[in-house]
DNA sequence: GTCCAGGTTTTTA
DNA sequence: TAAAAACATGGA
């Protein structure tokens, strides 16, 4: 175990915890050790303090974590922009933008929709365990796209993904007939890949941002959920999402995770939401 | 029983 | 255009 400055300097921008349950992923879990469990293009991690130095030597699971991209310094400079950014980033500076499959975050993010993260956990899971391969004791990977789009609404009853289940279907034919090019939308121009992504019904704007940011790792991609669009009004009045710059994503979820984990910050605004002000 | 959840589509005025 | 309502499901 060799570590030149550089890469341990790295390695304390990593923190499993802020990481993996920050929102932007379905498919962790945490074991009764404190490490994670989780699959990511058909192959099973467990994941822990201890060996995660051993883990980040494999190229695959590197890039999946982040590892080549500087965190600190987008910190740094996210920080120097205003100080509420500051306070949301200190928050969890150890939490990085995977490099998730783009077909498993577009489906992950339309479950996403009007949902809450535990029952999100739920129909992934069950989506992988009824229509994925199964690659270990218990472990799927997550289903083709291919192999959805034969279905029909029917078959995707057991998953329980309520009306969410025709989008995942328009999302599928789109995927496998190539009418929408997942790989190609990672060089697009953003605007353009968004609107790709919105010709599947079911998928807005929101949903469009988060699989480019989630799966195909357009750091500049902002998704606006409710909470971001509170966090805005409330915290960066006036601010919009292009001005937080190339790493607006990151800060994004900065944003996002610090805003869920500080709900007090929002109490105020809702009183007068209730009186009517 | 009612409300709400990392939205989007459909309906209505 | 813009604002409601509907959409499935399940936990609080």
């Amino acid at each position: 175990m060799k570590e030149d400055g550089n890469l341990a300097k790295k390695n304390d921008a990593f923190d499993l915890e802020q990481t993996l349950e920050c929102g932007q992923c379905f498919r962790w879990e945490k074991q009764q050790d404190g490490s994670y469990t989780g699959v990511a293009s058909g192959r099973i991690l467990n994941i822990s303090e201890q060996n995660r130095g051993h883990v980040l030597d494999d190229p695959f699971w590197k890039q999946y974590f982040d590892l080549p991209l500087d965190y600190e310094e987008i910190r740094e400079n996210l920080a120097a922009d205003d100080p509420t950014l500051a306070r949301a980033a200190k928050f969890a500076p150890g939490m990085r933008i995977l490099n998730q499959e783009p077909w498993e975050a577009l489906c992950s993010f339309i479950f996403s929709q009007n949902n809450n993260i535990p029952r999100i956990k739920g129909i992934v899971s069950r989506f992988c365990v009824g229509f994925g391969e199964k690659i270990g004791s218990g472990y799927y990977a997550f289903p083709k796209a291919e192999k959805i789009a034969g279905l029909c609404e029917q078959d995707l009853a057991p998953v329980r993904s309520g009306f969410r289940a025709k989008y995942i279907l328009s999302a599928a034919r789109k995927v496998a007939q190539g009418e929408v090019d997942l790989e190609a939308l990672k060089t697009a121009p953003l605007p353009e890949a968004r609107e790709s992504l919105m010709t599947i019904h079911g998928v807005g704007q929101k949903v469009a941002d988060c699989t480019l940011l989630y799966g195909l790792h357009r750091l500049e991609a902002f998704p606006m959920d409710v909470w971001m669009k509170r966090a805005m009004r409330t915290l960066f009045p006036g601010r919009e999402p292009e001005s937080f710059g190339e790493y607006a994503g990151i800060a994004q979820q900065y944003i996002f995770h610090y805003s869920r984990n500080h709900p007090e910050l929002f109490v105020t605004e809702k009183e007068s939401a209730a009186v009517g002000m």
